[in-house]
Formats: structure tokens, sequence, C-alpha cells
DNA sequence: GCGCCAACCGAAAGCCTTTAGGTTTACGAG
DNA sequence: CTCGTAAACCTAAAGGCTTTCGGTTGGCGC
């Protein structure tokens, strides 16, 4: 024991576990963490602020896959499709890891950054600036809403009692089951975009 | 000792205690609902499945104030309008326990008896069967996003670094704090709502 | 009257979070 | 090169939570 040569633990290497956990088992616990990184539950503590340290790691974790490169260059409403899906589908690469992280925002730096330019792309696009913020957060709604869904077991709208609810039943078999959530976040998506088009003063 | 007089138990009580507590903290132990009931821990899991039951039982609790009667009687349009309100208002009467709830979706029978009346209304109103459940799970898409931003604390957005992200400052600013999420949501609703009149195949 | 079972209690196993205080050793200042 | 400081890890322990198991008692049906 004492201080080893080189040190065995650091933010990168415990989000890093962290995140495999999650995805694994939709949980972590700190002493797994110690665990699987061959050192004692204590330890960890050293190097993060406590258990909800290690979420707000892994919301900024997950969210550097958003990718805000979609916000340039293109007509603004095209721009803020396109983020949005970014947006979504960092989430989507880690379903299990969504109910951690939708319980609270995301206010991340490297996302509020995001929200910089997407504001910026509004304004110049000729929205008012008092109807900026809330088409930033009906977005984010409309993002957060779908992530939920994805998170969701395919088997919770599966058990739908034919019985009682028969036109639910015939409703839910008549499309592929497979992209059940996309479809109804493109759908979702394209509303938003059609009447947010239709909102700016100058255009 | 031994079996009380009257029954000090029962999933009604056991309910509403988890719920005040939910209410004042944002979470609830089964020793916490056991000690406000005078009765010991053990004793609550004779009348419920677990700590995750009682978390369904909250989920049905809280939904059964969502108001079916808003799909009976008007334009369809409307009605899915104020069901969607409904929903909402549901869940905002508890913010505290939003993300205990829509960590995983809503099934109550209750709820899904809904869902069959908002299939009904959709299909007499001329939209193609395939069409029914995406429209429907885009509804819940941001039904539980406004949900979740509500939950979110007004300060989460207050502690925007002005010299970071100057334009974000100015747009936050540039409306008025409280119905921050209400605006926002009416707003993602208006989209939708518009974009889903034009798809009914029939009318 | 009698037996059964419902409803509660006590105790305990096994997990988790977090803190406090020790021990060794890397590292940088002099 | 020396030496103090503090970094990085450890042991230990307190206190909480979930859940189960086996008792005890008394209501209720037959």
């Amino acid at each position: 024991m004492g201080r080893p040569h080189k040190p065995l633990l650091d933010r990168v290497r415990i989000t890093t576990t962290a995140l495999e956990l999650v995805d694994e088992q939709g949980d972590f616990s700190v002493p797994q963490i110690a665990r699987r990184l061959g050192v004692q539950t204590a330890s960890v503590y050293h190097h993060v602020d406590g258990r909800d340290g290690i979420v707000e790691l892994l919301r900024e974790r997950v969210c550097d896959a958003i990718d805000g490169g979609t916000l340039d260059g293109q007509p603004w409403d095209a721009a803020v499709a396109a983020w949005a899906r970014s947006y979504r589908a960092a989430f989507a690469a880690h379903p299990k890891a969504i109910p951690l992280l939708t319980t609270s925002p995301v206010r991340a730096p490297r996302v509020l950054e995001q929200y910089e330019k997407a504001v910026a792309l509004l304004v110049d696009a000729g929205f008012a600036l008092p109807d900026v913020m809330p088409v930033i957060i009906a977005l984010e709604n409309l993002v957060l809403g779908s992530a939920l869904d994805m998170a969701a077991p395919e088997a919770m709208w599966e058990l739908a009692d034919d019985t009682v609810t028969p036109l639910l039943a015939r409703a839910l078999a008549a499309f592929p089951e497979g992209g059940r959530t996309d479809i109804a976040f493109e759908l979702a998506l394209a509303g938003y975009l059609a009447h947010i088009r239709d909102m700016p003063d100058g255009a």
C-alpha cells in the first residue's frame, strides 16, 4: 500500500468504468467501480465529488458525442434539425443511461456553448429575442422526451392487453416494431420545424 | 404487538405517505414511510411489492389526475390538445416526483384506457392505422419532455455564466421567468397540432 | 370453540454512500 | 541530494437502505 508508482485512478478511468457498468446494468455503484479498477472503494472518493459527481461526469461524457458543428454553415432550420438529431443520437448510444442522465437537465459547459451558438443562429435568422429561449427549450423537450421513450423497454408496449384495449393493440401491430421511437421523433421534429419556420419576424 | 384491532396499513395510506415524502424531498424510502405511519419497516412489505411497487403505485396515483374526459365530444384536434395539457398538468402537480415517474413510462390500466380512446379518436378522424401510434407516441414525448423540464430547478438556467455565453444570458433575460416551461410546451404543442392536422387521409 | 391466516414485530444479511484517519511514496524546492 | 509536503491509496467504521425469514397475536369464518 501507500502511494503507487503510477496512479491507478483518474476521472477518465472512473467515468469510463461507470459508463460500462451503466451500459450493462442500467446503474452503477461506487464499490462496483472500485472492484473493476482493482482499488478500494474509498479511493474513488479522492478523485470525484461523490456519487452525484460521477453522474455529472457521465452526463458530460455522453454529451461529448453531441456534434456542435451541425449548427454551422447550413440554413438555420436545417442546422437546428441536425443538432437535435445529433443530441438525440448521443443519448441513443447509451439507452440504459438515459434515466440516469435525464433526471436533471444537461448544463455542462460544452453543451451550454452549443446553446450559445443556437441562440446566435436563431437571432441571425430573425427571431425576436424573447422568442429564442422558448424555441430552444421546446426543442430540448422534444429530444429528452424522445430519449425517455428510447429508454423504455419495447415490451412495455407489447403487453397491451388485447381484450381491454383492442384498438390500441391493432394500432401497435400496424407499424414496424423497429423504428418505433424514431418515427415518432421525426414526426414531432417535423411539426416543430414547420411551426418554427413561420416565426422569424424579419424573415 | 400481534395483529392490531384495526389495520394500520394499506396501499392507499402507503401511497399517500410516499407521495407526501416525494413532494417534500423528491424521494422516499420504505423506513421513512414506516416511521410516518408508526409502524416497523418490515410491515410495509406485507402490503406492497417492494420499493418498486410503491413507485408504481405513485405513478398510478399521479396519473389518476389525468382527465380522460378531455377526449370526448370535441373536435379531435382540440380533444388531443386538451388531453395533453391535462396529462402534463397531472405531472406538474408533483414536480419533485417527475424524475421518479418518468424513469419508466406510464402503463397503468387507467392510462392505457385513455390511449385506447385516443386511438379511436384518431382513427375516426381519418388517420391511417400505421400513423396512429407515431402520433400518440410523439405527443407522449412532448408531454414527458416538458415534465422533465418542469422538474428542473429554475436555477439551472440562471447560473449561465454571462461572460462565456453572453447571448444565452440575454435570451434568458428577455422573457418572463415565470412561465418558462409553459410557453415552451405550448409552442411545441402548437407545432405538433398544426402538423398533425394535415395528416388524416380521409379528411 | 377452534383453527387458520392476516397483520404486525424483531432481527439480520447484504448492499450502498460517505467520512476520518493512517501509510507510503512521488515530487519539487532549496 | 535532502527533506518536507501532499498526493494517492488503504483500513475502518458509521449509518442508511432494501429485503427476507421466522415469530407472535388476535380477528374471523366454520
